[in-house]
RNA sequence: GGUGCGUUAGUUCAGUUGGUUAGAAUACAUGCCUGUCACGCAUGGGGUCACGGGUUCGAGUCCCGUACGCACCGCCA
């Protein structure tokens, strides 16, 4: 026997006791004649007593063990003399008797504690010692309970989880595929699925009307800090739905997940918000709704007083931070820097502070009496002491998106994003189509297997653009953790949404032509949705990137820098799968 | 593909106007210390200032390039 107890969970009630514990030493402190040894696992930590005047060998011993030693310890559980309450254990210790030592370790390049002094890059190259340490181990522990929750809910709601292959075809529509050359087929490729998408959708033609997987998903795409060449879906599709069934069935979901990993309790029904909305008053599909700043337009209010930025501005557009009226002329100058920066955009911005007696003093007082001043406090709501803050351009929709931003700012700078408070909804009527400058075509939206609105179907022969889906996101505090529609399960709407796509009907039957003709063997109307575990455990665990709830993670450039992954292959397997490197050099 | 910031001791960082032998904290090693728990005290070892080029009498410091890291834009059906 290795062990009898664990390092968390002994007791002043276990006084008395001889036990057992092994672990790894996570400090040890000599003091003359004494020495305390802190014993840590994934428990807890329980603190080691060595004394010279009881056992000189064994104290000797334990003065040489260094950090991360992995030892076993035999003794009798004591009370301290002096408590320590910051740890759960800290009433008692173990007047240690036998010590042995299982392992001896390298000092860690950094120290295995809650504020390690290690950066990002070496606790990666190390990330099996981070994961030693408490923070980063309760982000992994939250993970599992998540998933167990999901499971739990799924399974009571009569849900099947059914495993879909990691080797697929490739489909060149969305984002990119990571592939894999297959020996056996020589020149040809699977690919790995960016989501099990077509593959559940059969599952809807084969009866199994309620189905989920937490699955990975791999997009071979730019990293960012909520976005993971391979990341994990839990993905979910129903037969014989409409949309609000979904809506209901996954908003039910989600407030079993805050209830039971949170204890946060949702009452009232998530809010909802078409799509047209979201961009008009929050400039983006996913607004952070953890506080107000709605936009405001004031074409009608600011145009036509000689003002030639605004009378010549296509929008005008503008935000009110209650109580912000105290921002200094040097603190508004940061914020018009900030929306001049080139990834922002604006050329400038107004301000106006309403003051004490009600006036209205603004950045563009030359060209507006108080009257019209006024008017545009009425538009705002405004109070004493509150700030607007007006953007304007040619382009309404690239308007919004920097009134977003400056939004998103302003929240932050006034305190507004709280990582506990959560504020949840339903994006809803997504645009079928988007314009693609790069491809010259429309593209799906969501993906072109989405059910268009049945009032719209009409438009698709006539104008196409104007087509809104039942497709709907959920978004948390400005996050997108899931999305889904409802899909196209007639083959002859799913020849047409090819067709507007761009597809030819040999190209559509080449790539798609199982999941049409599966349509006409008696396909269910169905949809799903798939929420993004890892965002979800990143919002629970209030982390600024879903890295640290992944076990082992990419870095930015989707290096596995561990594992020194990807590499190169040598000749002989380039030749098995008859593959040529096209590249001048290879390191 | 692009923008910004960064790269100095094992680690996290400081390093002034370009000027003598590059510092701190922490970690590590050794010694002292019998109730510590971020123990304390003392001593010590530890540097290709990312790499390549340039400017200069002289470069950690200024300039150019490259590599790597982080954040972001594009991209992510």
């Amino acid at each position: 026997m290795f062990r009898s107890h664990t390092c968390g969970e002994l007791r002043l009630a276990d006084a008395g006791k001889t036990v057992t514990l092994a672990g790894w030493v996570q400090r040890s402190r000599k003091m003359g004649g004494m020495t305390f040894v802190d014993l840590r696992d994934r428990y807890g930590i329980t603190q080691l007593v060595f004394n010279t005047d009881v056992n000189a060998e064994l104290c000797e011993q334990a003065n040489h063990l260094g950090r991360e030693y992995v030892v076993q310890a035999t003794g009798t559980v004591s009370e301290r003399s002096s408590k320590n309450a910051n740890i759960p254990t800290g009433e008692i210790e173990i007047i240690v008797s036998e010590l042995k030592v299982l392992n001896v370790a390298q000092t860690p390049p950094f120290t295995i504690e809650d504020n390690t002094d290690g950066g990002d890059d070496l606790r990666m190259k190390y990330r099996y010692l981070d994961l030693r340490r408490t923070a980063v181990r309760k982000n992994l522990e939250l993970r599992h309970r998540m998933t167990m929750e999901v499971r739990r809910y799924l399974d009571s709601k009569g849900f099947l989880e059914v495993e879909t292959p990691m080797l697929i075809g490739s489909t060149p529509e969305g984002a990119r595929d990571f592939v894999v050359p297959s020996r056996m087929n020589p020149g040809q490729f699977y690919a790995l699925p960016q989501s099990p998408q077509t593959l559940k959708q059969l599952l809807m033609v084969s009866g199994f009307d309620r189905y989920f997987q937490i699955v990975k998903c791999f997009r071979d795409e730019d990293l960012r800090a909520d976005r993971q060449p391979e990341f994990t879906q839990i993905d979910c599709e129903m037969s014989f739905v409409e949309q609000e069934d979904i809506i209901q069935m996954f908003e039910g979901m989600a407030k079993h997940l805050f209830k039971e990993l949170r204890g946060v309790e949702l009452t009232e029904p998530f809010l909802r918000m078409p799509w047209a909305d979201a961009m008009k008053y929050y400039g983006s599909d996913k607004p952070d709704l953890r506080f107000g700043m709605k936009f405001v337009e004031l074409m009608d209010v600011l145009k036509g007083y000689g003002f030639s930025v605004f009378d010549n501005a296509a929008y005008i557009g503008g935000i009110c931070a209650e109580g912000a009226a105290h921002y200094t002329r040097k603190q508004l100058d940061h914020l018009t820097e900030f929306v001049k920066r080139p990834q922002i955009g604006a050329k400038g911005m107004v301000y106006a502070r309403v003051e004490a007696d009600g006036t209205v003093k603004s950045s563009v007082d030359k060209f507006y009496s108080q009257d019209v001043l006024q008017k545009m406090k009425e538009a705002f709501g405004a109070k004493s002491g509150d700030l607007i803050l007006i953007l304007s351009g040619d382009d309404a929709m690239k308007t919004r998106k920097q009134l977003c931003e400056l939004r998103l700012e302003m929240g932050n700078q006034l305190g507004l994003r709280d990582k506990n408070k959560f504020a949840c909804l339903w994006v809803v009527d997504f645009p079928m189509f988007e314009w693609s400058e790069e491809e010259g075509r429309l593209m799906a939206m969501h993906h072109p297997f989405t059910h268009p609105k049945d009032e719209d179907i009409p438009l698709l022969d006539t104008n196409p653009a104007a087509v809104r889906a039942d497709a709907y996101d959920m978004v948390v505090n400005g996050v997108e953790v899931g999305g889904g529609s409802i899909r196209i399960h007639d083959s002859a709407l799913q020849e047409k949404m090819f067709e507007i796509l761009g597809f030819t009907p040999e190209k559509a039957q080449e790539q798609f032509g199982f999941l049409m003709n599966a349509f006409k063997f008696g396909a269910p109307p169905h949809g799903g949705l798939a929420y993004g575990l890892d965002r979800w455990v990143s919002l629970f665990a209030g982390l600024d990137s879903i890295r640290d709830c992944i076990a082992f993670p990419k870095n930015n450039s989707g290096r596995d820098v561990m594992l020194d992954a990807p590499g190169c292959l040598d000749q002989k397997q380039l030749d098995e799968l008859h593959l040529k490197i096209d590249i001048e050099e290879q390191l």
